[in-house]
DNA sequence: CGGTATCCAATTGGATACTG
DNA sequence: CAGTATCCAATTGGATACCG
């Protein structure tokens, strides 16, 4: 009976509660093609250190975004995956991804650039 | 020649760039709705203050994504509203806002609501 | 009405060293 | 390999007072 209710003023501060923050939309784009380990996303995302990263992890693991796959291997070995509810992110997420791009080429010409092929470009 | 290029890691930081941070996307999405005035704003988003607001309002606007338009009358006028460029996010935005509707239905069932009739709900 | 300016508190981020 | 722990710097946020 009367348990506390948060008000949110709109659904959008919802989703940034969820996904709010410099590098948490970044953590999950990656993860949108498909597992990774501790190392490749400190590779994928260099400017972030361990210690945000596994913040960050952690937060998402919290929200049932994410989950750890831990095995019992030496030396240790712990990968990372959305959740099946995690996966409803990824629309979201490629959408981002498209607007970003879209932005890079219309307003950044030639003064900013996109690593590597991770532009989703034609994908869905 | 040689102009500096700043290199992005995903798209999806370029995105972030623009609308990271607590405010900057409430703020939009409101705007999507049409313009609005300083203080009609302030009370849409009540937990933010004059300070904040006008922050992002100055860098949302060094963007291209918003307008001021200012009216030459007393007491003063000024209308905030999404240039040409700004509506391109309209769609992202709203979809922030419907997966935000999911999650609180979801996963806060009764424990957390969103204020009024901001949801989209069925809309576009 | 629609802001600035100032000052201070809280949060976030990062470098470095160390652990199972 | 995959982290913790600690400490410090930078950024962000908020309260208050004032201005055109």
């Amino acid at each position: 009976m009367d348990q506390p209710v948060k008000v949110y003023n709109t659904a959008v501060e919802v989703t940034l509660e969820v996904i709010g923050g410099k590098w948490k939309p970044v953590i999950l784009f990656h993860l949108t093609f498909g597992k990774k380990r501790n190392n490749e996303l400190l590779h994928l995302i260099p400017s972030i250190t361990q210690k945000m990263l596994t913040q960050h992890l952690r937060e998402l693991e919290d929200e049932g975004i994410i989950q750890r796959i831990i095995y019992n291997e030496v030396p240790p070995k712990v990968e990372y995956e959305l959740t099946e509810y995690g996966w409803s992110m990824k629309e979201l997420l490629h959408m981002m991804c498209r607007w970003g791009e879209m932005h890079v080429d219309k307003k950044y010409q030639g003064t900013a650039a996109i690593r590597e092929n991770s532009r989703l470009e034609s994908a869905p």
